[in-house]
RNA sequence: GGCGCAUUGGUGUAGUUGGUUAACACGCUGCCCUCUCAAGGCAGAGAUCACGGGUUCGAGUCCCGUAUGCGCUACCA
């Protein structure tokens, strides 16, 4: 039988970079095996989702390159079906209708609500299977829907036993069903609810193995009863460890921000592939010590049982721009914009300075050859995307900022820099043919003559024409600007040294 | 309240069926390289493997207990 995986995430927000993790787990899964990875939207919760959600949860798979297999999946489509399925259970005596009236619950305290009620239920002796419509005659429970008294349709959970099933990443998970209830399978307006919902469209789709978030572990319990009382074959399951903030709590939109949201990647110059390999790396860990994983090699290295059972904590500062997130995440992407194929980086730096209003179309005629090289000559101190639009603006515009404290230090520090500097123009203006060789030979042979360190040209230079205090190899960096704009940078900077005088 | 899961340096992880100085990556420190900053090279700091018992000649690895964290427990998903 081939694998078939799904990832069903439900459109109530952005996509979560746990949510994407699961995706990918499920993607590389399936394209190892040869099998189908699907994809589910679980809409059921018409109140909280959204279009919008949904149309960010596929621009997020997208972003990432997982593709899904056969067609898209609308939960809420299948409702009809799910409720038929409820009913069909009722008549076939596996669930019952519990005509008690729905409780009303504040959304803030249900937690506490439901501690409460497990208290009080315990000191009056209740247990699960208390409710007084579990045995109501068949007869009795039809008449009463006929006439159209309100019920919400619950499983009829043995009273004695216990499932069991044997989880791929925790290992052999038991419950009695002692500590199942009775759970709610359709509410009392119709509405099928999430656990009735997976497991049919599960069925449905004919998953074979269900890969998802450790928050389910426990509520399998209670799939793996329903499958039984369909009669239908239960899926193989492997939960995930879950990703949590720094503090260790649960990495939420709310309390955290947008450094949860898959999208806030892509929109801060992340490759794809940098943000793939880190996310892979966040509970499970490949056979031999080699980290920097591309896709074709995640899919062949991928297993289920290179999963860890401990939660990983994603580690982000909030409030500081340099540690905005996890350290490694940054350290992955400035390593693939460093040392991946130049052909791959380079439609990226494209679209960044597109966005930029930075991108000119003769680098991709004319100047192609230019472009590629100053792409390669500055990609090796970035980290993200962002930075060939904003540290490496001055590559392709004329407009550009200083920073004040390369100013400070490479220029104005020095006064004689004010002379010096458009006489080194004019000696450039004579160099013969401006490449890295003669521009430095010219720099050194004039920094001889006033007997100075060359180095006080080179790093005025490199303020003077790049804003900025560090950078490239200063002769690279004449050499890429070409001698018409090195030279009229360099006389450009008297305004500098009157401003400080 | 009940049930479940987890616990290896700051973070992510590796540690085969228990056996010498607990491994790798990120981060951190120093040195080298050097026109700056990175990258790269070299060196280094940092873990009594949550804690307490036990089994054993010997435990990060097995057993029990405790603590902490997380999850589930809803007519949410």
């Amino acid at each position: 039988m081939t694998v078939r995986v799904r990832f069903a995430p439900s459109p109530t927000g952005y996509l979560h970079i746990g949510a994407a993790r699961s995706a990918l787990f499920n993607w590389l899964y399936a394209r190892q095996l040869g099998g189908k990875f699907l994809l589910r939207i679980e809409d059921t919760d018409l109140q909280r989702s959204t279009d919008e959600s949904t149309s960010s949860i596929l621009e997020g798979l997208e972003w990432l390159e997982l593709d899904h297999d056969e067609d898209l999946v609308f939960q809420s489509d299948n409702a009809p079906k799910h409720r038929a399925a409820a009913e069909r259970l009722v008549t076939e005596g596996r669930a019952y209708r519990d005509f008690t009236p729905k409780e009303q619950r504040d959304d803030k305290n249900v937690k506490q609500g439901i501690a409460d009620r497990a208290r009080s239920q315990a000191a009056e002796g209740l247990d699960q299977r208390s409710n007084p419509y579990r045995d109501l005659p068949q007869s009795e429970s039809d008449a009463r829907a006929a006439v159209g008294e309100p019920f919400a349709v619950r499983l009829k959970v043995e009273r004695e036993g216990q499932t069991r099933f044997e989880d791929i990443v925790y290992g052999t998970q038991e419950r009695s069903y002692s500590e199942i209830e009775d759970l709610v399978l359709l509410r009392s307006d119709g509405h099928p609810l999430y656990n009735l919902s997976v497991v049919i469209d599960d069925i449905d789709m004919n998953i074979t193995h269900v890969i998802r978030g450790q928050d389910h572990l426990t509520n399998t319990h209670k799939q793996i009863l329903i499958y039984q009382a369909l009669g239908a074959a239960v899926p193989q399951f492997a939960h995930l460890p879950l990703i949590l903030a720094p503090n260790k709590s649960k990495l939420s939109k709310r309390k955290h921000g947008e450094v949860v949201s898959l999208t806030t990647y892509r929109d801060r110059g992340f490759v794809p592939a940098a943000f793939r390999n880190f996310l892979a790396l966040l509970g499970w860990s490949p056979p031999d010590e080699k980290e920097i994983l591309p896709l074709a090699e995640l899919a062949e290295k991928f297993s289920l049982a290179g999963i860890g059972r401990a939660n990983a904590v994603f580690n982000f500062t909030e409030n500081d721009p340099r540690h905005w997130t996890d350290d490694k995440a940054l350290w992955m992407n400035a390593e693939y914009i460093r040392t991946m194929p130049l052909a791959e980086l380079v439609p990226m730096v494209k679209a960044e300075l597109r966005a930029a209003k930075l991108w000119r179309e003769e680098y991709e005629e004319d100047e192609r050859g230019w472009f590629e090289k100053a792409v390669e000559l500055i990609r090796h101190r970035f980290f993200t995307l962002k930075d060939f639009s904003a540290q490496g603006r001055a590559y392709f515009s004329d407009d550009f900022d200083f920073d004040d404290a390369a100013v400070a230090k490479n220029l104005t520090k020095d006064p004689r820099l004010r002379e010096w500097l458009p006489e080194l123009a004019t000696r450039l203006e004579q160099v013969e043919s401006f490449d890295v060789a003669t521009v430095e030979a010219a720099v050194r042979q004039f920094a001889d003559e006033l007997e100075v360190k060359a180095g006080i040209f080179i790093n005025g230079s490199r303020t003077m024409l790049t804003g900025q205090a560090v950078g490239p190899s200063m002769f690279e960096v004449f050499e890429i600007l070409g001698r018409e704009r090195s030279v009229v940078r360099l006389r450009s900077g008297v305004p500098w040294f009157d401003s400080a005088a």
